[in-house]
DNA sequence: GCTTCACTGCAATAGTATAATGTTTCATAT
DNA sequence: ATATGAAACATTATACTATTGCAGTGAAGC
């Protein structure tokens, strides 16, 4: 998973769209931790590089990273947790979107997955209603496995 | 679905728990639209409520108007709509809670969806890693069928 | 009557996100 | 090299969403 960022490279190349350090960044600080990341923590954690480089009067504000989390995520390369307003990068950037999170009430860990069967019963549930699905959030919250057996 | 106030005050006497003017307030408020509601609207809604009443000093807060959600959300008469920071009247307060909302990008309405099959698939999904669902969230975002139609 | 406990009122503040406007940067074609 | 146009960025302000902490009130049970 360390590699997110020369794979992310890649893609973007491939795809002809830039990858500019500010959204390198972000992407970076997200991929730091295997939870779901506030953009505001993004933006303190920028705001603090800004600091160190003795760059005191550039200040980064919320439009900087909300832009880059949203072209991270028009290219598959970050997913929004809507359940906790939050931000995670996305364990298989090549493939579909069509995913959910596993997310744990204790440690706050969210585990992606995928699974054709859901994809396949969410778009016949929609269709059942005469509803044209675009796009899909599904979270589910409990407890991982780690945390399960410390619980017992 | 007009008696909804009817069923919630039957539900609320059997379990022995209060519904006082405010938490009735709110849930008339989230049942006047089909859509979800922000928790900001039903706010501006009280204010009006209490200028109209003659109670110019009584003013209502955000907190009065979260706290009876998430009483609403505890007894299973409303739900949260995550990915968009909203509310809605449970169409089924007596059954299970674990659905999905087909939700339409053009009118903004909420269909609320229960389905067996997919609760099952989501609990599967959850146990093949080892992990223990409590809740979880689903949200289908599209086309509902008369925007659909008026789209071609 | 008194206690207790849930509920509410109130003020402040924290956290999340976007609008509006102007400026910079960079690839490309001259 | 340089002009140009599109994309990206900076900046300020503001809108929207949600929580905390504490004090007061009122009804249910003793």
């Amino acid at each position: 998973m360390n590699d997110a960022l020369g794979a992310a490279e890649r893609l973007c190349a491939e795809r002809g769209v830039r990858i500019t350090p500010a959204r390198r960044r972000v992407l970076e600080l997200v991929w730091q931790r295997h939870a779901p990341v506030g953009a505001y923590d993004i933006l303190s954690e920028m705001q603090r590089d800004a600091e160190k480089d003795g760059k005191p009067g550039a200040k980064v504000a919320p439009p900087t990273v909300y832009r880059a989390l949203d072209f991270l995520m028009e290219q598959g390369l970050v997913h929004k947790v809507e359940s906790q307003n939050a931000y995670i990068g996305c364990s298989h950037p090549e493939g579909s979107h069509d995913c959910g999170f596993l997310i744990c009430r204790e440690c706050g860990s969210a585990l992606e997955i995928e699974d054709g069967e859901l994809s396949d019963l969410l778009k016949t549930l929609a269709s059942k209603h005469g509803f044209e699905a675009r796009s899909s959030t599904v979270e589910i919250e409990g407890l991982c496995p780690s945390c399960k057996s410390q619980a017992a």
